[in-house]
DNA sequence: GACAGATACTTTCTTTCGCAACTAATTTGC
DNA sequence: GCAAATTAGTTGCGAAAGAAAGTATCTGTC
């Protein structure tokens, strides 16, 4: 038996909404300390493996294509559309570490990819900026990625697609008030 | 000025859908190779922020409460509703690593948590259960991690709900097909 | 106007993770 | 029925990432 096929069997295995029957159930005892999760209905669960394997795939392309980790690829597309940017924002946007945001920064410029330059009113800030050559690497990479994302919301409507953003739109504004509290 | 107010601001800063003015536009020469990315609009980064973001929240009360990984939690949450798992097929479910599943699986036997038994009829495989501890554990942990899922989601209609899962479902459908071509 | 925080990084240290090589058990091909 | 290939799981190693400490600059505050 294949991977592929053990996968979808299990897959079907059990969707269950409630209990699995009536006889043979357990008995209160059981029932009082036994919890269940069925992880496919688990939001966090299922949001958090389509995010890993979209970025799996996005990654091998960056990597194999262009020598980029996501870091470095994250730095690069918010230069794209960004005319000031400095690593402190780059951190606030896509939430990574800062330390990351410094390596990647430092490996862009050695590339020859991005200029990183103090800011004249404020010594600590650093301004980036593509370079030519990020530029270049930029125009080629972004349609690509782009062309790759219409295929894979092909299966989608419009609608959906836009619905799709606007939920992921609810989540983040509801986690940003959860989030300080705990 | 704060953190929050610097991204709040930022974030409303452009949100442009085509060229942002019609004097002072690039020449014909760098528009041929000016390529912009929003990031925000674009789906795998938004996913992907968002279900870190959701999963460091979670992580973080996995580790404080329980002391455990999400390795650890993805391994106990898929035994609580599947009588018979081995790490194979964990590995299957989760799309995690082979290692990361069996330092998982290690770590929860070292923990008395799980047991691990080599099958009857397949040397190879051993087969993974829940020890009281570890059910007392999900008793605990299950209610918690879904009672945060509720809150999460509370600003989405029971429709919204449905249709986000549905989408996301369509996307790993796509995701399997265009995978293995790629 | 100087000294006690903040802020924007950078660097170091430790842990984690994923690939690859390995072992052991099982299946397949001839 | 046995060598070759496959599969399940473990282990070792290098790269990457987060936590925390370090450095330089800036902002109050008294």
């Amino acid at each position: 038996m294949t991977d592929r096929e053990m996968t979808l069997m299990d897959a079907n295995h059990k969707p269950l909404g409630g209990e699995e029957g009536s006889r043979n159930s357990p008995s209160a005892e059981e029932l009082r300390t036994k919890a269940e999760l069925d992880l496919n209905q688990f939001l966090p669960y299922r949001l958090n493996r389509l995010a890993d394997r979209i970025s799996d795939e996005l990654a091998r392309m960056y990597q194999e294509r262009f020598a980029l980790n996501v870091a470095q690829w994250r730095v690069l597309a918010w230069l794209s559309h960004c005319d000031e940017l400095t690593a402190k924002k780059v951190c606030n946007y896509t939430n990574m570490d800062k330390a990351r945001v410094s390596r990647a920064v430092q490996a862009l410029e050695d590339r020859g990819l991005i200029t990183r330059t103090p800011s004249a009113r404020d010594q600590r800030l650093h301004d980036l900026h593509l370079t030519a050559a990020g530029e270049s690497l930029l125009a080629e990479l972004i349609p690509e990625a782009q062309a790759w994302e219409a295929e894979l919301v092909a299966t989608l409507s419009v609608g959906e697609y836009r619905d799709l953003l606007h939920a992921m739109g609810k989540l983040e504004r509801q986690l940003e008030r959860l989030g300080p509290s705990s």
